[in-house]
DNA sequence: CATGAATGAGGTTTCATTCAT
DNA sequence: TATGAATGAAACCTCATTCAT
């Protein structure tokens, strides 16, 4: 029921292929194939590999801010926010491994160098909700007086590692784990 | 003094490149030229690039190490020791940010799964420190009773984005900004 | 009033783009574009691209031709006629830059060898004024007794050196030039 | 007993693919391979297809200079001097038909745009003989007091054209026609 | 007639690795 | 050991042409 179920094809492919094999072990070629068209069709729909690359980023960095916000309440309390928060964004890439694999590699790669600077500097739509969330926090004194790219490093960056662990099978990430760890980050960044 | 020069400068060669450039845009010819040797000769010293790649980060691994234990005190007690780890480790990379670069990507890519993999199954010497420490804290009821791994992701996982942030020049990280820090991740771990 | 318009667009089009890029650097799809019809429907006027190509040189001919025979008087003597010949065809080069940069790549290319070898076996009938001026001239003992090809390349080999010269802004082709090389022509080809 | 013996191959190989075919239908590929080279191997010796291409008009160029220098007197006079030049050129050609074609095709071709601005602004070494020549046949009143490229489309416009439809079989010039014409440029040029 | 998304062969170029010297 | 010229598979991308609509 897609107007172009090519480039849901394409990217489809290209998502599931970098996952698994990283940025240089994804041929445009094997792409093309996986997604059931021609070479030449990838370049109907984006401009370059990069394109392509940067193109799925977009679409997930707008899914995990779409579940992010949904159920996201600004009646709940500082840590009840925070909590919803780790956890939504913890579930959704437990349940789509695929999507994080692809995201961790962007992030740690020149593409997300740039990306980064621009979520320090402000211009990132969903990192804006977990500044502002921070922001109240530090003003209700209920979260240490750090910059905000502290208390970002405190919690995504365990994030990262844990789910990271979890996808690779190294470890089982069950609902208790999830909530000591939140805890824990919670613990690291309340006063 | 060294048995093998070239072997050196091939490794420093690489190290340099690959940090600044990432893995697929270091050239063999290009490390070659850099270390003043053949590209031949790097295929005397070692088997593959992977080869190349895998012993740089031995011996990083090795280098860090060395850091670590040097001024480690079994003397000290749990928070104190704990506190020399993650320093030593956040001003070895801020020291050596083309270290820390090096790395970063290799823990973010296929070869690091493999490293991961052996870091759990407690093939690692350098994270044995770590466990140890980890382990005597929670039987000292100091530090809070979950698994290594989660008590790893709670202090490395954000001591790699914030000298990530610091190496790319995006924030600064001082002396104060790091005890800071550690604070944070000691009240993560922490009881 | 044209029968249709779309033709006329498509050769507009690709003639512009090929002038100033070549034939290997005006994609079907840019020409379609500029035209503002749709790459098909190049195909519904023309057989293939080297087909375009070909029937553009042939309209191109022929406007040329219209030009020539314009005011081209049999009355007149030899000398007024060759020299009405070599003006006419710089003047309207030089006011059609975008038809004289088509001509002169299609003359030196793989197309243009087939063309010239029709000029030469008499199948050319814009050459056939060239040729029965010569012939006559030669008749009447005004113009060197050479073969006609001789002729020709002493007069249309200069003409598109000048005018490729001017048209690239390198020298500035004023009345006084045109009127200084048709006469040196003449005295080549004079008697 | 060359020093390299593939660059001259590759060279070689591409100088007749590219006469014969011109240059988008000389795949690198195809040079490669009657190369008896890697398509590889090219990119040691060249930096790019362009610059294959540059090399090959450069030592075509060189060629030519050093042929027309030989026997290339100051002592005789003029006329002597200008026969000299446009023979040497034209038998050159004639026993290269090779490198005609692909000095042809350079000549009328976006390469040759920029090389012909230097031998206008003076930058090109071979057309200073020319040069030379004009500028002391007007100063002796024996040549007519034209710009100097005029001059060159005079004598070197037929050159090409003539040349080019022996090469093709199109007319046969022996040495009578290649007198003949001569006599014809010098008609065109002299006082 | 008209469209333009789709194709895939084929273009240029890169680079890990080998091997004769 | 040490070299670096040579290799050729494989990368990304273009574009003339087709065909379902």
């Amino acid at each position: 029921m897609h107007i172009s179920n090519k480039r849901d094809d394409i990217i489809q492919a290209a998502l599931e292929l970098i996952a698994e094999h990283g940025f240089h072990e994804a041929p445009m070629s094997v792409i093309a194939r996986k997604a059931g068209v021609g070479s030449g069709t990838i370049y109907i729909y984006f401009k370059s590999k990069d394109d392509l690359i940067d193109e799925i980023n977009l679409m997930l960095e707008k899914n995990i801010l779409t579940v992010v916000e949904k159920n996201y309440s600004l009646g709940k309390n500082i840590k009840e926010r925070f909590f919803h928060l780790c956890k939504t964004v913890i579930i959704y890439f437990i349940d789509h491994p695929v999507h994080f694999r692809f995201v961790e590699q962007y992030f740690y790669s020149p593409y997300g160098e740039a990306r980064q600077r621009e979520r320090i500097s402000g211009k990132n739509e969903e990192f804006e909700i977990f500044r502002k969330l921070i922001e109240q926090g530090i003003k209700e004194k209920v979260i240490k007086d750090l910059p905000v790219f502290m208390h970002f490093a405190l919690s995504f960056g365990p994030i990262v590692i844990l789910v990271r662990n979890h996808v690779f099978g190294l470890v089982k990430l069950e609902d208790v784990q999830i909530n000591q760890a939140i805890e824990a980050f919670w613990d690291a960044i309340k006063r």
